[in-house]
DNA sequence: CCGAATCCAATAAGATACTG
DNA sequence: CAGTATCTTATTGGATTCGG
């Protein structure tokens, strides 16, 4: 791991961060791992998302190249998300974050 | 990777994406990995962030147990961060994110 | 069912000036 | 040097309503 000097303009770890930071953004990744989900399964599981947020979350990263969304257009209408390769590349960074979090969840116990 | 169902409400993901989402929080990170570093030095190393952010950002890491911060009481004032043990831990994320930042910079450059 | 539209609150970030 | 204070802007998130 190298100094900052290298760390400008686009150093990988800022790339990265743009795109998954945001509240929900790893979230629905880590979802989305678990297989293919339609909207509201994803509405479902990230309890408390607000449609217009998990819309635009969806909207970036398929911008992003990380998701793509398939439309069918029946009655009612179903729509599937799917990462795309590029996207469970991301994996290893949701696993990375969910070993430190344990860490971190470990810390809080302590704490209390 | 599991559903979703057990991603709240203090799913591991979310902890560590709370304290790690901001635009210069893991990059701090990655340039602490890379050995104690003083206030100035972290300013210069992450070109264009102000000293307002920095130092709140700074007092966050600080406050969460990632970072800790030795005053040299001398003249002039000498500051220094350094990682915690617990601090250290967020290397695999970081590196996670490099590496996934690397694939973003490839993909960019086809786009190109 | 899948969102888009609208409106509003909260927070993060940035620029600048200044102090112990 | 290492920040704080102040002000302003930009971004994000949230609640609700509504339409295809």
């Amino acid at each position: 791991m190298e100094p900052g000097v290298d760390c400008t303009p686009d150093c990988p770890v800022r790339l990265s961060a743009d795109i998954l930071s945001g509240k929900w953004t790893t979230l629905i990744i880590r979802e989305l791992l678990a297989g293919t989900r339609r909207y509201s399964q994803l509405q479902y599981a990230l309890l408390g998302v607000s449609p217009k947020i998990l819309a635009a979350r969806l909207r970036m990263l398929q911008s992003e190249g990380l998701v793509t969304r398939k439309v069918y257009p029946t009655v009612p209408p179903k729509t599937e998300y799917t990462l795309t390769d590029l996207g469970r590349e991301a994996e290893q960074v949701i696993r990375a974050m969910a070993d430190f979090g344990d860490l971190l969840a470990a810390r809080a116990d302590i704490a209390s």
